[in-house]
DNA sequence: ATATTAAATAATAATGATTACTATTACTGA
DNA sequence: TCAGTAATAGTAATCATTATTATTTAATAT
């Protein structure tokens, strides 16, 4: 557990934003103003072989990283991106439903998208203007 | 439609192997040789933002697309990476069960992973052999 | 304390996936 | 036929990630 190692799993842990590695990279310059972009990547890495932190790959072509290792499901926001944890608690366990397909389950991944309630906000402010303009007209 | 997109969404349709943008090309590619990989990545987009297909961001740092449009769960082997539809029916609709999050839930996605049977059946092999070489010594 | 070894780092280069750009080609309607 | 539009092929640029390498740090033995 080098000093860097330490700092970036104390930033992860700080915020439940899910950040890309590039953002846990500014997060940790603050501390630690000459660690390298290579550095955090392979100790974020690391830290998911381990089990401490988790990798997540749901924005398509960047990996994610949450500080909360447990099982738990997301849900992002298909305008801004941003991703939060919710509560969700299965009614059965959905890995025992599905057992028959040759495939060993080990886990699942479940993601919730939709609006979060800012981006929501901001299309009543865009419609709330359209209108105004329209009866202008 | 061009003749390009048309054979991007019929090749498409024929597996069940949820390719990557790569895949795809080399899958054209035999159809029609002079095409070129911007067009499929740029097809794909726009057949996805269509919803003619899907697009996948299951294997971290790259895309991959499905040929079903239709909501449906995925299992994708921890070992070797690819990936299976399966048949999945959530036994209460999960997106009612979360709903005081600000959130306008639109959809979910939903991947277990695990070990699939060709991995398992190498897994056991390699065993064999371990075990063997083991009463050798 | 000092030398020795291994591991981790910073800085940089290389890779791989995706996107952007531009000249050319194919289509469409007058 | 011809002008105008849209899509394409080919290529360059970008962005995220991984690999490389010399240097630094930490740990261990002397």
């Amino acid at each position: 557990m080098t000093k860097q190692r330490k700092v970036i799993l104390e930033e992860l842990h700080k915020v439940t934003s899910h950040p890309t590695a590039d953002m846990v990279y500014e997060m940790v310059r603050k501390r630690l103003p000459h660690i390298s972009l290579g550095t955090v990547y392979r100790n974020l890495e690391d830290l998911a072989d381990q089990g401490e932190i988790r990798k997540l790959s749901i924005d398509g072509t960047r990996m994610r990283f949450d500080g909360n290792p447990e099982e738990h499901t997301h849900i992002r926001c298909i305008v801004c991106g941003r991703v939060d944890d919710i509560h969700f608690a299965p009614t059965v366990s959905m890995q025992d439903s599905i057992s028959d397909n040759g495939y060993k389950i080990l886990g699942h991944k479940l993601e919730f998208y939709g609006k979060c309630s800012e981006c929501r906000k901001k299309d009543e402010i865009m419609k709330a203007k359209e209108k105004k303009r329209k009866s202008k007209d």
